[in-house]
RNA sequence: GCCGAUGUGGCGAAAUGGCAGACGCAACGGACUUAAAAUCCGUUGGGCCAUAACAGGCCCGUGCCGGUUCGAGUCCGGCCAUCGGCACCA
């Protein structure tokens, strides 16, 4: 047992009574444009968490991390006049929930609810200032209202391909408008999960697995509601140029959009009249093209196939289908294949060649079909080898490396169109030629696929769609929310049949219509709560357009802020989370805001402007932490040992936020110890036992080092909070703290400009010494957080005489003090003169002397 | 395989091309104490020389090899290692 240790300074105390003050005085609301205290002089900050889902085991201390960065540079940006929307909520909809409700029969909701408020708990000890009157729940009907209601905007909306936009439906000319709105049913081969029961988006597959749970994953048609992001993959990829986002994040997102560019060719095939379309990058290597290859599920294998290779192809297709994802993935495998019988026509040279089908090529990608080149493709070459097909060199290197295989620019040979063009040139003049004669196209693709946006669960929200003699329909906005029904039994039917189905009486919307039974996937949820946060006790809109205006930055910015504003095109100023949803949550956001932007229900293009990750916090053994290896820290049990003001403290002085580091409790201990030295900087503890202002705080002057070391504090601090270095910030706040020690006046005006700038840091411990400089100057009025940010003065910081270094050869050899004016000439013959530098310099030829005035002498013999 | 990030003391780390290791941890020594804890003060990259001691001096050192520069942790080229992402995308 740990003996009651006497804590270094009263944190225990203090600590819960400053949070029961925030929260009395709801001191962190932010107010929106018409309510009480709103004040249209103050521009607006936007910083938002990627909020948690609230899973049982409760916050570890990886989830603070960016919360205490974000929390930092809320409370930073107060004190420097902004109106701060500084939120939380809990995206709670998801599998852990339900597959708990499974194993313990406990109703899902009944779990959100005791998870959020453990989360919700855990968050406040920390001190957080968010304002908790914005707080959300996507499981809660008033939130998910909306997210149906986003849904129908996005069902009853399709996209442009001239305006490039998403349109209401009603603007749509043709006659089938299920065939071009944004989410629309299809058979799709799908990512079927047996062991959860459900389909899984490629997102959530990872090495042919289920990303939660590890369980094995099949492909699998089904009919499934998909989401059209394809149509938007341009504007994904191009208008991530305009965000403040890490490259490579953006850079993640662009590899997962995949832009490439090449053509489109149609291939005749020899005994018939259909035509088989390719697409490839290098058009520029059509006459090394010596067969085809389809997809196994290419539609027109059926139509091509001949009578004796029925059997093979037929076995083939059967094989292809029932492997798994990790098997069909799988690279260290041969290539397979079979022939189709058929035969198609080079539109180059007018040459037979053989079709073929085989899994490498893939139906989801550009037409589900390729031309084989096998001198110039690896996988070509290798299928090639296998099956013996003929190779022909189209393409020269410039090097000397050998021309089969060689996948790179080169030069066209065999190729009379382009031959001796280089490939660049190639690919335009065949290009070219192809487009005149109709055989083929400029073509663009995409490895984006639609988003499968239906999941066999029961817990997340319903579709607001009913089926009615096998076609779809929305339902109006007044029928919203559609609620789940509850459920004695949340088991997935094993079928593929949602769990939803079970509810007979729910499912049956009138005498011919059923209810969707699909509910959607966990990512809809988080695809807008940074929109609701604007406004979230809204009943008529999802946003109210005022809050949605204000908080985008438009309209109601002062004059010298609204450029700023208006260049961003993101509403979210600050947005800091995991890596780990670069390509999931990042990328669907996105989405549905752009929709809802073409919509005008927005008033920016984009979400979030500056994305900010935060590092992985390993365990103290340098592990990632987790239950089996037993290295969680848990923030509660440091929080009751040193307070939350050091626990703040330390997850920011770690080291830089976005790198992954690891936990150490000595560490913790050690920033603790630099918060007890600025309490017993103030404070004296009596004979009693109890804490009184130290008799040394004095309204007195600083001395001009004292000054110096305040303004360059001053200064440092607030760079590195807008460069988000707190790492740095605290170890300069040390440094002031270390110059302070055992002097024997404090100077009071010091002291409150230090408790400014360390507010942000440990708000608790700084608010009671601010009260307690109150009770006895009067040289300040109100609580810490009314104050301004303490500015700095240049002038203060300029130095009469500095140090400067003189080298020899770039080794330093002595330093001299010179006035800062000092001229280049001056520090030249300084050095030159000083006796340490002529001993060494004596008998040698001084070749150069490089000054760099303030720093240093280089001389160079 | 491709793409990206990272590599600095015993440890976490800091350094607009200009004194490498600020700040913190740990360790060691000292003060205070009956004692310990706490606190305060000091030392602390490695090697060598020197001295009775204090002081002083020299060399090496930012993953490895090379380059640019008066000067490189920082810029350039090549490699190695670790981590992350993508992975038959035609």
């Amino acid at each position: 047992m740990r003996s009651e240790r006497r804590k270094p300074y009263p944190f225990d105390q203090i600590e819960p009574k400053w949070q029961a003050i925030w929260e009395e005085r709801q001191l962190f609301h932010a107010p929106n444009p018409g309510e009480k205290g709103f004040d249209l002089g103050k521009p607006k900050f936007y910083i938002l968490d990627m909020f948690p889902y609230p899973s049982g085991a409760g916050l570890h201390v990886g989830h603070p991390e960016g919360y205490t960065a974000t929390d930092i540079v809320a409370r930073y940006k107060r004190m420097r006049g902004f109106n701060v929307l500084h939120p939380m909520g809990w995206d709670a909809f998801g599998l852990p929930a339900e597959q708990y409700a499974i194993k313990s029969g406990q109703h899902p909701a009944v779990t959100t609810r005791e998870n959020v408020a453990k989360f919700k708990r855990q968050l406040k000890r920390i001190g957080f200032s968010y304002d908790w009157q914005r707080e959300i729940n996507t499981t809660d009907p008033l939130y998910y209202k909306w997210t149906q209601w986003i849904f129908l905007q996005i069902y009853n909306s399709w996209f442009d391909p001239e305006t490039k936009r998403a349109e209401p439906i009603s603007t749509y000319r043709g006659t089938d408008p299920d065939s071009v709105r944004l989410a629309y049913v299809a058979d799709v081969p799908v990512n079927w999960c047996p062991e959860l029961g459900t389909v899984l988006a490629n997102e959530e597959v990872v090495d042919g697995k289920s990303e939660v749970g590890g369980f094995p994953v099949v492909r699998r048609p089904m009919r499934q509601w998909m989401l059209r992001i394809t149509v938007y993959a341009e504007r994904l990829l191009d208008e991530l140029d305009k965000l403040d986002w890490p490259e490579g994040i953006k850079l993640l997102q662009r590899n997962w959009i995949g832009r490439s560019e090449g053509a489109e060719i149609d291939f005749k095939i020899d005994k018939g009249d259909q035509e088989i379309r390719v697409f490839t990058t290098r058009p520029d290597t059509l006459y090394g093209g010596t067969f085809l290859v389809l997809a196994p599920e290419h539609s027109l294998v059926d139509l091509i196939v001949t009578e004796e290779q029925w059997p093979a192809v037929r076995e083939y297709r059967e094989r292809t289908a029932r492997k798994s994802e990790l098997e069909r993935v799988d690279l260290s495998k041969e290539k397979t294949g079979v022939f189709t019988g058929a035969y198609a026509i080079n539109p180059g040279n007018n040459e037979k060649i053989p079709i073929w089908i085989a899994d490498y090529v893939l139906v989801g990608y550009g037409t589900g079909a390729i031309g084989g080149v096998p001198a110039h493709d690896e996988r070509d070459l290798e299928f090639a080898k296998k099956f013996d097909l003929t190779i022909v060199v189209v393409v020269q290197p410039t090097g000397d490396e050998p021309a089969i295989g060689f996948t790179g620019e080169g030069i066209a040979v065999n190729s009379p169109i382009i031959n001796g063009l280089t490939s660049a040139e190639a690919k335009k003049k065949i290009t070219a030629w192809l487009e005149e004669r109709g055989l083929g196209k400029r073509a663009i693709n995409y490895k984006l696929r639609d988003w499968l946006f239906s999941r066999q669960r029961y817990w997340g929200e319903p579709f607001p769609i009913i089926w009615k003699n096998g076609k779809h329909r929305s339902l109006g906005e007044n029928e919203l929310p559609v609620v789940p029904p509850s459920l004695d039994d949340y088991k997935p039917t094993g079928t593929g049949e949602p769990p939803l189905a079970k509810a007979k009486e729910w499912v049956r919307y009138s005498d011919k219509a059923l209810r969707e039974t699909n509910t959607m996937p966990q990512w809809a949820g988080s695809c807008w709560y940074y929109l609701r946060f604007c406004d979230p006790h809204n009943d008529r809109r999802f946003v109210g357009e005022e809050a949605e205006r204000y908080w985008s930055g438009i309209g109601f910015q002062p004059m010298s802020h609204r450029q700023d504003a208006n260049a961003a095109a993101g509403i979210v100023d600050l947005y800091v989370g995991g890596t780990e949803h670069a390509v999931l949550h990042l990328l669907y956001a996105r989405f549905w805001h752009k929709v809802l932007f073409d919509l005008g229900y927005v008033s920016k293009p984009e979400p979030f402007q500056r994305l900010v990750n935060q590092g992985i916090i390993l365990g103290e053994d340098n592990q990632k932490m987790s239950k089996s290896r037993g290295n969680i820290v848990n923030p509660d049990d440091v929080i009751d040992q040193y307070g939350a003001d050091a626990f703040r403290c330390y997850e920011m002085f770690m080291g830089p936020l976005e790198q992954m580091k690891p936990w150490s409790m000595r560490g913790v201990e050690g920033v603790a110890r630099f918060l007890a030295r600025v309490w017993r900087l103030m404070m004296i503890e009596n004979q009693a036992a109890e804490w009184e202002l130290s008799p040394a705080v004095k309204d007195v002057d600083s001395t001009k080092a004292q000054q110096k070391i305040l303004h360059a504090t001053i200064k440092k601090v607030t760079q590195d909070i807008e460069s988000l270095s707190f790492n740095t910030a605290i170890s300069q706040m040390m440094i002031f703290v270390n110059a302070f020690t055992n002097v024997d006046a404090i100077p009071l005006s010091a002291m409150r400009a230090f408790l400014g700038l360390l507010n942000p840091f440990a708000p608790h411990t700084t608010s009671e010494l601010w009260e307690r400089l109150n009770a006895k100057f009067s040289d300040a009025r109100g609580g810490i957080t009314e104050q301004r940010w303490p500015t700095y003065d240049e002038q203060l910081l300029v130095e009469d005489e500095t140090e400067v270094v003189i080298q020899i050869n770039g080794k330093v050899r002595d330093r001299i003090k010179m006035p800062i004016l000092a001229t280049q000439e001056e520090l030249k013959s300084a050095a030159l003169s000083n006796p340490k530098i002529q001993d060494r310099i004596a008998g040698k030829t001084v070749r150069n002397v490089i000054v760099v005035p303030k720093k240093l002498v280089n001389i160079v013999v």
